[in-house]
DNA sequence: GTCTATAATTAGATAGAC
DNA sequence: GTCTATCTAATTATAGAC
Protein backbone atom coordinates (compact mmCIF):
# COMPACT_ATOMS: atom_id res chain seq x y z
CA UNK A 1 0.00 0.00 0.00
CA UNK A 2 1.43 3.49 -1.33
CA UNK A 3 1.86 6.43 0.96
CA UNK A 4 -1.33 8.56 1.07
CA UNK A 5 -3.16 11.34 3.54
CA UNK A 6 -5.00 9.60 6.60
CA UNK A 7 -8.37 10.68 4.68
CA UNK A 8 -7.88 9.40 2.26
CA UNK A 9 -6.80 6.13 3.25
CA UNK A 10 -10.16 5.98 5.58
CA UNK A 11 -12.02 6.86 2.39
CA UNK A 12 -9.86 4.22 -0.38
CA UNK A 13 -9.99 1.37 2.04
CA UNK A 14 -14.11 1.93 2.53
CA UNK A 15 -14.28 2.04 -1.38
CA UNK A 16 -12.47 -1.42 -1.45
CA UNK A 17 -14.82 -2.79 1.32
CA UNK A 18 -17.51 -1.48 -0.73
CA UNK A 19 -16.35 -3.28 -3.82
CA UNK A 20 -15.57 -6.82 -1.86
CA UNK A 21 -19.13 -6.57 -0.44
CA UNK A 22 -20.56 -5.74 -4.14
CA UNK A 23 -18.19 -8.88 -5.94
CA UNK A 24 -19.19 -11.61 -3.26
CA UNK A 25 -22.93 -11.15 -3.81
CA UNK A 26 -22.42 -10.62 -7.30
CA UNK A 27 -19.60 -13.56 -8.52
CA UNK A 28 -22.31 -15.62 -5.95
CA UNK A 29 -25.71 -15.00 -8.01
CA UNK A 30 -24.36 -14.88 -11.21
CA UNK A 31 -20.71 -17.16 -10.69
CA UNK A 32 -17.53 -16.49 -11.74
CA UNK A 33 -17.94 -16.53 -15.71
CA UNK A 34 -21.13 -14.72 -15.71
CA UNK A 35 -19.98 -12.15 -13.52
CA UNK A 36 -19.22 -8.81 -14.76
CA UNK A 37 -16.69 -6.14 -13.07
CA UNK A 38 -18.72 -3.63 -14.34
CA UNK A 39 -22.16 -4.56 -12.24
CA UNK A 40 -19.55 -5.07 -9.54
CA UNK A 41 -18.40 -1.89 -9.68
CA UNK A 42 -21.98 -0.18 -10.08
CA UNK A 43 -23.10 -1.94 -6.80
CA UNK A 44 -19.88 -0.71 -4.93
CA UNK A 45 -20.79 2.40 -6.50
CA UNK A 46 -17.15 2.79 -7.40
CA UNK A 47 -15.19 3.14 -10.25
CA UNK A 48 -14.64 0.63 -12.85
CA UNK A 49 -10.67 1.18 -12.83
CA UNK A 50 -10.84 0.64 -9.33
CA UNK A 51 -10.81 -3.08 -9.47
CA UNK A 52 -7.65 -2.70 -11.26
CA UNK A 53 -6.25 -0.52 -8.80
CA UNK A 54 -7.15 -2.31 -5.17
CA UNK A 55 -7.42 -6.11 -7.05
CA UNK A 56 -5.41 -6.20 -10.34
CA UNK A 57 -8.42 -8.21 -11.67
CA UNK A 58 -11.56 -10.08 -12.06
CA UNK A 59 -9.58 -13.32 -10.31
CA UNK A 60 -7.78 -11.87 -7.51
CA UNK A 61 -10.97 -9.84 -6.71
CA UNK A 62 -12.75 -13.25 -6.27
CA UNK A 63 -10.09 -14.41 -4.15
CA UNK A 64 -10.07 -11.57 -1.73
CA UNK A 65 -14.08 -11.59 -1.76
CA UNK A 66 -14.18 -15.60 -1.28
CA UNK A 67 -11.05 -14.67 1.96
CA UNK A 68 -13.27 -12.48 3.72
CA UNK A 69 -16.05 -14.35 3.21
CA UNK A 70 -14.43 -17.59 5.00
CA UNK A 71 -13.11 -15.62 7.66
CA UNK A 72 -16.42 -14.39 8.72
CA UNK A 73 -17.19 -17.62 9.01
CA UNK A 74 -14.17 -18.67 10.66
CA UNK A 75 -15.09 -15.99 13.25
CA UNK A 76 -18.64 -17.20 13.90
CA UNK A 77 -17.74 -20.54 14.22
CA UNK A 78 -15.18 -19.76 16.78
CA UNK A 79 -17.07 -17.32 18.33
CA UNK A 80 -17.18 -18.11 22.59
CA UNK A 81 -16.58 -21.77 22.55
CA UNK A 82 -19.36 -22.63 25.40
CA UNK A 83 -19.21 -26.00 25.02
CA UNK A 84 -16.71 -27.69 27.51
CA UNK A 85 -13.61 -29.66 26.38
CA UNK A 86 -14.93 -32.80 28.25
CA UNK A 87 -18.42 -32.16 26.70
CA UNK A 88 -20.49 -34.41 24.64
CA UNK A 89 -19.38 -34.62 21.18
CA UNK A 90 -22.43 -35.19 19.68
CA UNK A 91 -23.50 -31.58 21.42
CA UNK A 92 -20.33 -30.53 20.22
CA UNK A 93 -21.40 -31.11 16.90
CA UNK A 94 -24.97 -29.76 17.15
CA UNK A 95 -23.17 -26.11 17.95
CA UNK A 96 -21.28 -26.39 14.96
CA UNK A 97 -23.99 -26.75 13.07
CA UNK A 98 -26.42 -24.35 14.60
CA UNK A 99 -23.85 -22.07 14.01
CA UNK A 100 -22.93 -22.35 10.35
CA UNK A 101 -27.20 -22.55 9.55
CA UNK A 102 -26.91 -19.25 11.05
CA UNK A 103 -23.88 -17.93 9.14
CA UNK A 104 -25.66 -19.29 6.07
CA UNK A 105 -28.80 -17.60 7.01
CA UNK A 106 -26.90 -14.11 7.31
CA UNK A 107 -25.25 -15.05 4.46
CA UNK A 108 -26.63 -16.54 1.62
CA UNK A 109 -24.31 -15.76 -0.95
CA UNK A 110 -21.90 -17.86 0.51
CA UNK A 111 -23.71 -21.27 0.04
CA UNK A 112 -24.29 -19.90 -3.15
CA UNK A 113 -20.91 -19.64 -4.27
CA UNK A 114 -19.55 -22.80 -2.76
CA UNK A 115 -22.40 -24.16 -4.99
CA UNK A 116 -21.22 -22.50 -8.40
CA UNK A 117 -17.59 -23.52 -7.48
CA UNK A 118 -17.71 -26.74 -6.05
CA UNK A 119 -19.55 -27.91 -9.11
CA UNK A 120 -16.71 -28.08 -11.13
CA UNK A 121 -12.90 -29.03 -11.17
CA UNK A 122 -10.90 -25.70 -12.04
CA UNK A 123 -8.47 -23.86 -10.34
CA UNK A 124 -10.60 -22.03 -8.68
CA UNK A 125 -12.37 -24.88 -6.68
CA UNK A 126 -8.89 -26.59 -6.00
CA UNK A 127 -7.75 -23.49 -4.51
CA UNK A 128 -10.64 -23.14 -2.73
CA UNK A 129 -10.46 -26.89 -1.61
CA UNK A 130 -6.94 -26.55 -0.34
CA UNK A 131 -6.57 -23.14 1.52
CA UNK A 132 -10.63 -23.42 3.01
CA UNK A 133 -12.49 -26.11 2.57
CA UNK A 134 -10.27 -28.77 3.28
CA UNK A 135 -8.83 -27.53 6.20
CA UNK A 136 -12.30 -26.90 8.10
CA UNK A 137 -14.01 -30.10 7.28
CA UNK A 138 -11.03 -31.87 8.58
CA UNK A 139 -12.25 -29.69 11.92
CA UNK A 140 -15.77 -31.62 11.13
CA UNK A 141 -14.59 -34.79 10.65
CA UNK A 142 -12.71 -34.80 13.70
CA UNK A 143 -15.99 -34.05 15.48
CA UNK A 144 -17.19 -37.14 13.75
CA UNK A 145 -14.38 -38.93 14.62
CA UNK A 146 -15.10 -37.90 18.33
CA UNK A 147 -18.45 -39.18 17.98
CA UNK A 148 -17.15 -42.20 16.56
CA UNK A 149 -14.96 -42.73 19.58
CA UNK A 150 -17.90 -42.30 21.89
CA UNK A 151 -20.01 -45.62 20.74
CA UNK A 152 -22.46 -42.84 19.07
CA UNK A 153 -22.18 -43.93 15.06
CA UNK A 154 -25.03 -44.10 12.54
CA UNK A 155 -24.03 -46.39 9.40
CA UNK A 156 -23.70 -43.46 7.54
CA UNK A 157 -20.53 -42.97 5.59
CA UNK A 158 -18.41 -39.80 6.80
CA UNK A 159 -18.47 -38.48 3.25
CA UNK A 160 -22.53 -38.95 2.88
CA UNK A 161 -23.29 -37.46 6.33
CA UNK A 162 -20.71 -34.12 5.82
CA UNK A 163 -22.88 -33.20 2.48
CA UNK A 164 -25.76 -34.46 4.19
CA UNK A 165 -25.32 -32.14 6.77
CA UNK A 166 -24.05 -29.42 4.77
CA UNK A 167 -26.91 -30.21 2.11
CA UNK A 168 -29.47 -29.78 4.37
CA UNK A 169 -28.51 -26.81 6.29
CA UNK A 170 -28.00 -24.53 3.52
CA UNK A 171 -30.24 -25.52 0.15
CA UNK A 172 -33.19 -23.45 1.48
CA UNK A 173 -31.03 -20.39 2.18
CA UNK A 174 -28.93 -20.56 -1.26
CA UNK A 175 -32.09 -21.48 -3.01
CA UNK A 176 -34.07 -18.40 -0.92
CA UNK A 177 -35.41 -16.83 -4.06
CA UNK A 178 -37.12 -19.61 -5.33
CA UNK A 179 -38.19 -20.34 -1.42
CA UNK A 180 -39.61 -17.09 -1.39
CA UNK A 181 -41.61 -17.00 -4.67
CA UNK A 182 -42.98 -20.67 -4.14
CA UNK A 183 -44.14 -20.67 -0.14
CA UNK A 184 -44.48 -17.17 0.52
CA UNK A 185 -42.01 -17.84 3.24
CA UNK A 186 -38.77 -15.78 3.49
CA UNK A 187 -35.47 -18.37 4.82
CA UNK A 188 -33.47 -15.66 5.49
CA UNK A 189 -35.93 -14.23 8.42
CA UNK A 190 -34.10 -14.89 11.60
CA UNK A 191 -36.85 -16.92 13.18
CA UNK A 192 -37.34 -19.36 10.24
CA UNK A 193 -33.59 -19.48 10.69
CA UNK A 194 -33.65 -20.74 13.94
CA UNK A 195 -36.38 -23.00 13.10
CA UNK A 196 -34.86 -24.67 10.17
CA UNK A 197 -31.33 -24.93 12.69
CA UNK A 198 -33.42 -27.11 15.44
CA UNK A 199 -34.42 -29.57 12.44
CA UNK A 200 -31.28 -30.02 10.61
CA UNK A 201 -29.97 -30.35 14.44
CA UNK A 202 -32.54 -32.81 15.88
CA UNK A 203 -31.39 -34.90 12.20
CA UNK A 204 -27.52 -35.03 13.54
CA UNK A 205 -28.58 -35.95 16.84
CA UNK A 206 -30.88 -39.02 15.14
CA UNK A 207 -28.52 -39.57 12.21
CA UNK A 208 -25.15 -39.87 14.28
CA UNK A 209 -26.03 -40.98 17.57
CA UNK A 210 -29.46 -42.98 16.58
CA UNK A 211 -29.58 -44.16 20.20
CA UNK A 212 -29.34 -41.70 21.65
CA UNK A 213 -32.97 -40.45 23.54
CA UNK A 214 -35.24 -37.80 21.96
CA UNK A 215 -34.78 -34.53 24.60
CA UNK B 1 -41.03 -28.78 -38.63
CA UNK B 2 -40.76 -28.29 -42.38
CA UNK B 3 -41.12 -31.26 -44.72
CA UNK B 4 -37.94 -32.88 -45.38
CA UNK B 5 -36.86 -36.56 -46.46
CA UNK B 6 -36.67 -39.47 -43.48
CA UNK B 7 -33.04 -39.68 -43.29
CA UNK B 8 -32.65 -35.74 -43.21
CA UNK B 9 -35.17 -36.25 -40.69
CA UNK B 10 -33.28 -38.72 -38.62
CA UNK B 11 -29.71 -37.42 -39.01
CA UNK B 12 -31.53 -33.88 -37.62
CA UNK B 13 -33.20 -35.09 -34.80
CA UNK B 14 -29.82 -36.76 -33.47
CA UNK B 15 -27.85 -33.55 -34.15
CA UNK B 16 -31.14 -31.86 -32.38
CA UNK B 17 -30.32 -34.16 -29.27
CA UNK B 18 -26.37 -33.77 -29.26
CA UNK B 19 -27.14 -30.06 -28.68
CA UNK B 20 -29.93 -30.51 -26.25
CA UNK B 21 -27.49 -33.23 -24.21
CA UNK B 22 -24.70 -30.53 -24.26
CA UNK B 23 -26.82 -27.73 -23.33
CA UNK B 24 -28.24 -28.94 -20.31
CA UNK B 25 -24.08 -30.02 -19.58
CA UNK B 26 -22.86 -26.96 -20.20
CA UNK B 27 -25.69 -24.50 -18.38
CA UNK B 28 -25.14 -26.43 -15.39
CA UNK B 29 -21.59 -26.25 -15.35
CA UNK B 30 -21.39 -22.21 -16.13
CA UNK B 31 -25.03 -21.20 -15.48
CA UNK B 32 -27.40 -19.27 -18.07
CA UNK B 33 -24.97 -16.11 -18.01
CA UNK B 34 -21.31 -18.20 -17.70
CA UNK B 35 -22.37 -20.53 -20.87
CA UNK B 36 -21.40 -19.87 -24.48
CA UNK B 37 -23.36 -21.06 -27.20
CA UNK B 38 -19.81 -21.99 -28.80
CA UNK B 39 -19.21 -24.42 -26.40
CA UNK B 40 -22.31 -26.32 -26.48
CA UNK B 41 -22.46 -26.48 -30.21
CA UNK B 42 -18.44 -27.58 -29.76
CA UNK B 43 -19.38 -29.64 -27.71
CA UNK B 44 -22.46 -31.18 -29.62
CA UNK B 45 -19.59 -31.49 -32.19
CA UNK B 46 -22.41 -29.15 -34.13
CA UNK B 47 -22.95 -25.98 -36.20
CA UNK B 48 -23.24 -22.48 -33.71
CA UNK B 49 -25.58 -22.10 -36.61
CA UNK B 50 -28.02 -24.73 -35.23
CA UNK B 51 -28.74 -23.51 -32.36
CA UNK B 52 -30.79 -20.59 -34.21
CA UNK B 53 -31.92 -22.95 -37.00
CA UNK B 54 -33.39 -25.62 -33.79
CA UNK B 55 -33.46 -23.32 -31.01
CA UNK B 56 -33.89 -20.12 -32.28
CA UNK B 57 -31.74 -18.64 -29.58
CA UNK B 58 -29.86 -19.11 -26.36
CA UNK B 59 -32.62 -18.46 -24.08
CA UNK B 60 -35.21 -21.13 -25.68
CA UNK B 61 -32.63 -23.83 -25.94
CA UNK B 62 -32.20 -23.40 -21.70
CA UNK B 63 -35.90 -24.25 -21.84
CA UNK B 64 -35.78 -27.05 -24.30
CA UNK B 65 -32.61 -28.36 -22.14
CA UNK B 66 -34.79 -27.92 -18.94
CA UNK B 67 -37.99 -29.54 -20.16
CA UNK B 68 -36.38 -32.84 -21.46
CA UNK B 69 -34.55 -32.78 -17.75
CA UNK B 70 -37.87 -32.69 -15.84
CA UNK B 71 -39.67 -34.93 -18.47
CA UNK B 72 -36.44 -37.75 -17.24
CA UNK B 73 -36.80 -37.11 -13.36
CA UNK B 74 -41.11 -37.57 -14.07
CA UNK B 75 -40.37 -41.00 -15.96
CA UNK B 76 -38.03 -42.21 -13.32
CA UNK B 77 -40.48 -40.79 -10.42
CA UNK B 78 -43.45 -42.39 -11.97
CA UNK B 79 -41.66 -45.72 -13.36
CA UNK B 80 -43.49 -48.70 -12.00
CA UNK B 81 -44.95 -47.52 -8.81
CA UNK B 82 -44.39 -50.11 -6.49
CA UNK B 83 -45.83 -49.17 -3.67
CA UNK B 84 -49.36 -50.27 -3.52
CA UNK B 85 -52.21 -47.40 -2.99
CA UNK B 86 -53.21 -48.57 0.32
CA UNK B 87 -49.70 -48.80 1.29
CA UNK B 88 -47.61 -46.88 4.42
CA UNK B 89 -47.52 -42.72 3.53
CA UNK B 90 -43.93 -43.02 4.76
CA UNK B 91 -42.76 -45.89 2.69
CA UNK B 92 -44.02 -44.16 -0.51
CA UNK B 93 -42.25 -41.28 0.60
CA UNK B 94 -39.25 -43.21 1.17
CA UNK B 95 -39.68 -44.33 -2.57
CA UNK B 96 -39.48 -41.58 -3.84
CA UNK B 97 -36.57 -39.79 -1.93
CA UNK B 98 -34.59 -43.00 -3.16
CA UNK B 99 -35.62 -42.44 -7.02
CA UNK B 100 -34.94 -38.76 -6.65
CA UNK B 101 -31.70 -39.56 -5.30
CA UNK B 102 -30.70 -42.08 -8.31
CA UNK B 103 -31.79 -39.60 -11.08
CA UNK B 104 -29.35 -37.00 -9.83
CA UNK B 105 -26.80 -39.03 -9.08
CA UNK B 106 -27.48 -40.18 -12.99
CA UNK B 107 -27.58 -36.45 -13.74
CA UNK B 108 -26.05 -34.21 -11.26
CA UNK B 109 -26.57 -31.38 -13.92
CA UNK B 110 -29.73 -31.27 -12.84
CA UNK B 111 -29.18 -30.38 -9.19
CA UNK B 112 -26.46 -27.90 -10.60
CA UNK B 113 -28.94 -26.28 -12.89
CA UNK B 114 -31.64 -26.01 -10.17
CA UNK B 115 -29.14 -24.50 -7.93
CA UNK B 116 -28.13 -22.09 -10.29
CA UNK B 117 -31.39 -20.51 -11.24
CA UNK B 118 -33.20 -20.98 -7.52
CA UNK B 119 -31.31 -18.80 -6.37
CA UNK B 120 -31.97 -15.29 -7.86
CA UNK B 121 -35.27 -13.97 -8.88
CA UNK B 122 -35.66 -13.82 -12.50
CA UNK B 123 -38.09 -15.12 -14.91
CA UNK B 124 -36.33 -17.96 -15.31
CA UNK B 125 -36.30 -18.61 -12.11
CA UNK B 126 -40.18 -17.97 -12.08
CA UNK B 127 -40.63 -20.07 -15.78
CA UNK B 128 -39.29 -22.99 -14.07
CA UNK B 129 -41.07 -22.42 -10.37
CA UNK B 130 -44.33 -22.34 -12.18
CA UNK B 131 -43.92 -24.95 -14.88
CA UNK B 132 -42.10 -27.84 -12.91
CA UNK B 133 -40.99 -27.33 -9.39
CA UNK B 134 -44.30 -25.91 -7.94
CA UNK B 135 -46.30 -28.85 -9.25
CA UNK B 136 -43.64 -31.35 -8.44
CA UNK B 137 -43.19 -30.27 -4.69
CA UNK B 138 -47.56 -30.05 -5.01
CA UNK B 139 -47.15 -33.95 -5.18
CA UNK B 140 -44.45 -34.21 -2.59
CA UNK B 141 -46.24 -32.31 -0.49
CA UNK B 142 -49.39 -34.17 -0.59
CA UNK B 143 -47.34 -37.22 0.11
CA UNK B 144 -46.56 -35.45 3.39
CA UNK B 145 -49.84 -34.08 3.86
CA UNK B 146 -50.79 -37.92 3.79
CA UNK B 147 -48.06 -39.15 6.04
CA UNK B 148 -49.64 -36.41 8.45
CA UNK B 149 -53.10 -37.74 8.07
CA UNK B 150 -51.74 -41.27 9.55
CA UNK B 151 -50.38 -39.24 12.29
CA UNK B 152 -46.30 -39.42 11.45
CA UNK B 153 -45.36 -35.99 11.74
CA UNK B 154 -42.25 -34.34 13.47
CA UNK B 155 -42.28 -30.95 14.27
CA UNK B 156 -40.86 -29.88 11.17
CA UNK B 157 -42.17 -27.57 9.25
CA UNK B 158 -42.89 -28.29 5.15
CA UNK B 159 -40.94 -26.04 4.04
CA UNK B 160 -37.71 -26.42 5.83
CA UNK B 161 -38.06 -30.59 5.63
CA UNK B 162 -38.83 -30.32 1.77
CA UNK B 163 -35.58 -28.34 1.17
CA UNK B 164 -33.39 -30.99 3.75
CA UNK B 165 -34.17 -33.83 1.98
CA UNK B 166 -33.20 -31.84 -1.30
CA UNK B 167 -30.61 -30.46 -0.31
CA UNK B 168 -29.18 -34.13 1.94
CA UNK B 169 -30.52 -36.16 -1.41
CA UNK B 170 -28.32 -33.79 -3.61
CA UNK B 171 -25.08 -31.64 -2.38
CA UNK B 172 -22.85 -34.96 -3.00
CA UNK B 173 -23.93 -35.26 -6.48
CA UNK B 174 -24.16 -31.42 -7.83
CA UNK B 175 -20.78 -30.73 -6.17
CA UNK B 176 -19.45 -34.37 -7.05
CA UNK B 177 -15.84 -32.76 -8.47
CA UNK B 178 -14.94 -31.30 -4.94
CA UNK B 179 -15.95 -34.68 -3.16
CA UNK B 180 -13.47 -36.23 -5.90
CA UNK B 181 -11.07 -33.73 -5.21
CA UNK B 182 -11.27 -33.76 -1.28
CA UNK B 183 -12.14 -37.04 -0.36
CA UNK B 184 -11.39 -39.19 -3.36
CA UNK B 185 -14.75 -40.64 -3.06
CA UNK B 186 -16.67 -40.60 -6.60
CA UNK B 187 -20.22 -39.95 -5.56
CA UNK B 188 -21.89 -40.82 -8.97
CA UNK B 189 -20.47 -44.33 -8.64
CA UNK B 190 -23.85 -46.28 -8.23
CA UNK B 191 -22.76 -48.18 -5.34
CA UNK B 192 -22.14 -45.37 -3.14
CA UNK B 193 -25.37 -43.36 -4.71
CA UNK B 194 -26.91 -46.29 -3.29
CA UNK B 195 -25.40 -46.17 0.04
CA UNK B 196 -26.26 -42.48 0.19
CA UNK B 197 -30.09 -43.06 -0.87
CA UNK B 198 -30.05 -45.39 2.19
CA UNK B 199 -28.88 -42.91 4.33
CA UNK B 200 -31.04 -40.15 3.31
CA UNK B 201 -34.02 -42.45 3.92
CA UNK B 202 -32.94 -43.28 7.05
CA UNK B 203 -32.80 -39.65 7.95
CA UNK B 204 -36.57 -39.28 6.49
CA UNK B 205 -37.72 -41.93 8.61
CA UNK B 206 -36.82 -40.60 11.87
CA UNK B 207 -37.35 -36.75 10.53
CA UNK B 208 -40.73 -37.57 9.66
CA UNK B 209 -41.95 -40.41 11.66
CA UNK B 210 -40.06 -40.21 14.96
CA UNK B 211 -41.88 -42.74 16.53
CA UNK B 212 -41.32 -45.26 14.27
CA UNK B 213 -39.12 -48.19 14.96
CA UNK B 214 -35.73 -48.65 12.92
CA UNK B 215 -35.33 -51.66 11.15
C1' DG C 1 -29.88 -29.33 -42.55
C1' DT C 2 -25.30 -27.68 -42.41
C1' DC C 3 -21.84 -24.51 -43.15
C1' DT C 4 -18.87 -19.88 -43.47
C1' DA C 5 -18.50 -15.26 -42.58
C1' DT C 6 -19.68 -11.25 -40.35
C1' DA C 7 -22.42 -7.73 -37.86
C1' DA C 8 -23.53 -5.77 -33.37
C1' DT C 9 -22.76 -5.87 -28.70
C1' DT C 10 -20.35 -6.42 -24.62
C1' DA C 11 -16.68 -8.20 -21.81
C1' DG C 12 -12.16 -7.33 -19.05
C1' DA C 13 -8.36 -4.55 -19.13
C1' DT C 14 -5.90 -0.19 -19.15
C1' DA C 15 -3.92 4.57 -20.39
C1' DG C 16 -3.80 8.82 -18.70
C1' DA C 17 -6.11 13.24 -16.88
C1' DC C 18 -7.14 15.13 -12.48
C1' DG D 1 -7.64 7.50 -5.19
C1' DT D 2 -10.96 8.42 -8.69
C1' DC D 3 -12.52 9.33 -13.18
C1' DT D 4 -13.27 9.21 -18.57
C1' DA D 5 -12.31 7.14 -22.68
C1' DT D 6 -10.75 3.53 -25.32
C1' DC D 7 -8.50 -0.95 -26.75
C1' DT D 8 -8.81 -5.78 -27.77
C1' DA D 9 -11.07 -9.92 -27.64
C1' DA D 10 -15.02 -12.44 -26.87
C1' DT D 11 -19.92 -12.99 -27.21
C1' DT D 12 -24.73 -13.76 -29.42
C1' DA D 13 -27.10 -13.35 -33.38
C1' DT D 14 -27.73 -13.75 -38.28
C1' DA D 15 -27.31 -13.43 -43.43
C1' DG D 16 -26.66 -16.25 -47.04
C1' DA D 17 -24.03 -20.03 -49.78
C1' DC D 18 -24.43 -24.92 -50.49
Amino acid sequence: MQIMTVARKVRGDDTRERILTAALAVFAERGFDGARTREIAERADANLGLIKYYFEGKERLWKAAVTRAFEELQEELAAGADVPPGADAVAALEQVVRRFVRFVARRPEFMRLMNDEAKRDSPRMRWLADRFVGPMTAALDAQLARARAQGLVGAVSPVSLRYIVLGAAGLVFSQAPECRYLTGVDPTDPKFAERHADAVVALVRTAVAPRRRRR
